[in-house]
Order: structure tokens, then C-alpha cells, then sequence
DNA sequence: CGACGGGACGC
DNA sequence: CGACGGGACGC
């Protein structure tokens, strides 16, 4: 990984391997796991962190500042899938003890909100770990268009200590969605924030707004990001953009040929899934409401697709519990195949493979 | 448990 | 109407 973006002035130098002594803990948690009351002022806590840093490099970037006496990146073990995909996927936050508190409040002043790939990390200072600080999150809606940050944190203020406040923007208007998100400092600070203002008119508003425990993410969240996986697992591709949404109407636009649809004899398809213009994949165990941007989403990462299609149902246009996704790189294809197949999407485990030909010709 | 589509001269 | 971030306390 290559760490880019507005840095601080030190050049985070990656630790050479040859040189590497005794002082790293590579993984092990040498400190103690509950920071005494001397290790406040060493102690940090790393937030967003990009998907792909490793503990090492984390090491390496803190080190920058003075010398880091623990460090640790939080995994995730249960990660599985059984599916053949990487385990023990970064959380995305860790810590960072200082030998010095000193260097601990010079990496806060100088490495806290450095732009990292297309993140924005956060570093702060560890709180003592402790359950009174567990299930702080809410989540909120609701909200007026007009409020801003600073607004919701005022109005929420009166309520407790913020850790944290965020409101989510339409990606291209830039516009509130009216849905926000606060953490708390402790959990019973959250409740009484419940108590108080779930429900309530804010001032100059019309509409009451909702307040309540944000879901535990573990629910989705600590699914292995598509996009993680495929630059994981394909570091040929030089450039992966976002995830495009190509509207449906466009995707067959360019495959229909006068020369398929049955002209090309089944022996030469049968072995594989060519189809002309691409690889014809199935995707199996969809969920009834599935649309076809869950399919471009899935894939798209991995490559050219050429086309989606979300299988359903005449009446009801519920999904039949398959699709078909063409694909035009068999290599791009094959990845996709054995990176998807028995992920867990929602609550269910996909099947993901070549599309047959040995059905009804 | 389940299991491999459907298509047209066009905005 | 809205709807779970940028996986926040040692996985």
C-alpha cells in the first residue's frame, strides 16, 4: 500500500524488513489489554483507516513520530464465508500506544486527519476500555434538511459528551439526507439522548425527529468490501474507480447481434460459457426483492461487465432467486466466480458460477 | 429443500 | 416521503 495524500512532513519510511528488531510486536499484545491509567496520555485509538493498511504499516507511519511502544490493528476473525476469500479482514480502526505521552499528543496534532487513499483517518485518544462505553451509537432521522452538524451536536449536547457526530449527504447533491448518526461517550448518556429528543420538533422545524440505538455493525457491515476483495485478489488491475451504476437500459445496448441467438452451434458453447460477446455467469440465491444494481455492484469490481439480468417472477416481478451477469474477460469472469462464490449477501450464501449449457437448447 | 433467461430495428 | 457512516474500544 502506498501511503499518498496530504502528509505530515515526516515521510512515513515503510520499515525494511532486513532491518527489522526485537521492538516490533507483529500482532502479539505485548501492553496490557486494559490500559492502566498511566497509558491515557500514550494511548491512541486510529480511526478509519483504509481497508488494505496493515498493522505494519501503521507501526511504520506512527513510528514517524516517536517510538510506539504497542501497536495494534483490530481484525476481524469471523470473517469466513468458508468461501475460500481471505479472513481476518481490518476493521478498519486500531491502537497505538506511545512510550511517550509527549509523542502520543504530537501524533494527535499531526497525523489526525491525514488523507490516506480515500480516507480521512482520525486519531484520538484511546478511552479506558470499559462496557459503560459500548452501544453509544444512535442513529437519527428525520432530521431537518437545513441542520447542520454543528446544530445537531448543540442540540444533542445538553444530553452528554459527543464523540462523534455525522450527517449523511446525497453523494452528488451534496444535500442532507436528513439522517445522521451520533456516538456518545457512554451508553446511558445515548439513552437519556433517546429519552429527551426522540420525538421531539426540533426549534424551526415541523417534522419530530427519530432517535434511536444505531444497528450493531455486525450486521453487514463486516461483510468483506467488494472492492477490497477484487483489488485483493486481481493487483494486476492498475486503476479501480468507484463503483459505476450503468443504468439497466445500456447494458444490452451493444451485445444484441444479428449473429447470435442460436446461429452459433451449442457444441462449440458446451464447456464453457461464452456467449459471443462475453462470459454468461449465474448467480444463485438472490433475494426476492433483488435488483439489478446489486448485481453491477458485486461485479463491477472485478472487471468489464457487459450486461446484468435479475430473473423474475411474471406476476409478482419478485426475483426467482437467480440472475445472470456477462462478463467479457474470462480472467476478470473466473475472479468474480470464485471470489462471490459463498459470499454472504444479506443473510444469504450465494452460488455463483459459469452459466451451463446443457439445459433445453 | 430450492437451481441456469430472454431478447428486436430502437432514445 | 426519508433509513444505518468513514465497521469507534482491543474479534
Amino acid at each position: 500500500m502506498q501511503i499518498t495524500g496530504g502528509s505530515p512532513n515526516q515521510e512515513p519510511a515503510m520499515m525494511d524488513t532486513n532491518s527489522q528488531t526485537s521492538q516490533q510486536n507483529g500482532g502479539s499484545n505485548h501492553s496490557p489489554v486494559s490500559p492502566g491509567a498511566e497509558d491515557s496520555k500514550t494511548n491512541l485509538i486510529v480511526n478509519y483507516l483504509p481497508q488494505t493498511m496493515t498493522q505494519e504499516e501503521i507501526r511504520s507511519l506512527f513510528s514517524s513520530i516517536g517510538e510506539v511502544e504497542s501497536c495494534k490493528l483490530i481484525r476481524d476473525k469471523a470473517t469466513d464465508q468458508s468461501s475460500g476469500t481471505s479472513s481476518c479482514q481490518s476493521l478498519g480502526y486500531g491502537f497505538v500506544n506511545y512510550k511517550r505521552p509527549e509523542d502520543a499528543e504530537k501524533a494527535i496534532n499531526t497525523l489526525n486527519g491525514l488523507r490516506l487513499q480515500n480516507k480521512t483517518i482520525k486519531v484520538s485518544y484511546a478511552r479506558p476500555s470499559s462496557e459503560s462505553i459500548k452501544g453509544a451509537n444512535l442513529y437519527l432521522s428525520g432530521l431537518p434538511k437545513s441542520m447542520s452538524e454543528p446544530e445537531l451536536r448543540s442540540l444533542f449536547s445538553s444530553c452528554g459528551s459527543i464523540i462523534n457526530c455525522r450527517i449523511l449527504c446525497d453523494n452528488t447533491t451534496g444535500l442532507s439526507k436528513g439522517v445522521g448518526f451520533i456516538r456518545f461517550d457512554q451508553r446511558v448518556e445515548a439513552e437519556r439522548a433517546i429519552k429527551q429528543l426522540n420525538g421531539k420538533v426540533p426549534e424551526g422545524a415541523t417534522e419530530p425527529i427519530t432517535v434511536k440505538f444505531a444497528n450493531a455493525p455486525s450486521s453487514n457491515k463486516n461483510q468483506l468490501p467488494i472492492t477490497a476483495m477484487a483489488t485483493y485478489l486481481s493487483p494486476t488491475r492498475r486503476f479501480l474507480g468507484p463503483i459505476h451504476h450503468p443504468a439497466g437500459r445500456f447494458s444490452s445496448a451493444s451485445r444484441f447481434s444479428p449473429l447470435d441467438g442460436g446461429l452459433m452451434p451449442n457444441t462449440l458453447l458446451s464447456g464453457n460459457a461464452l456467449n459471443g460477446a462475453g462470459w454468461c455467469i449465474f448467480v444463485y440465491n438472490l433475494a426476492p426483492e433483488t435488483e439489478e444494481n446489486v448485481l453491477w455492484q458485486l461485479f463491477g469490481p472485478f472487471g468489464a461487465v457487459q450486461s446484468v439480468k435479475v430473473i423474475r417472477d411474471f406476476q409478482t416481478q419478485k426475483c426467482k432467486g437467480f440472475g445472470f451477469v456477462t462478463m467479457t474477460n474470462y480472467d476478470e469472469a473466473l475472479m468474480a466466480i470464485q471470489s462471490l462464490n459463498g459470499y454472504t449477501l444479506g443473510n444469504r450464501v450465494l452460488q455463483v458460477s459459469f452459466k451451463t449449457n446443457n439445459r433445453k437448447s
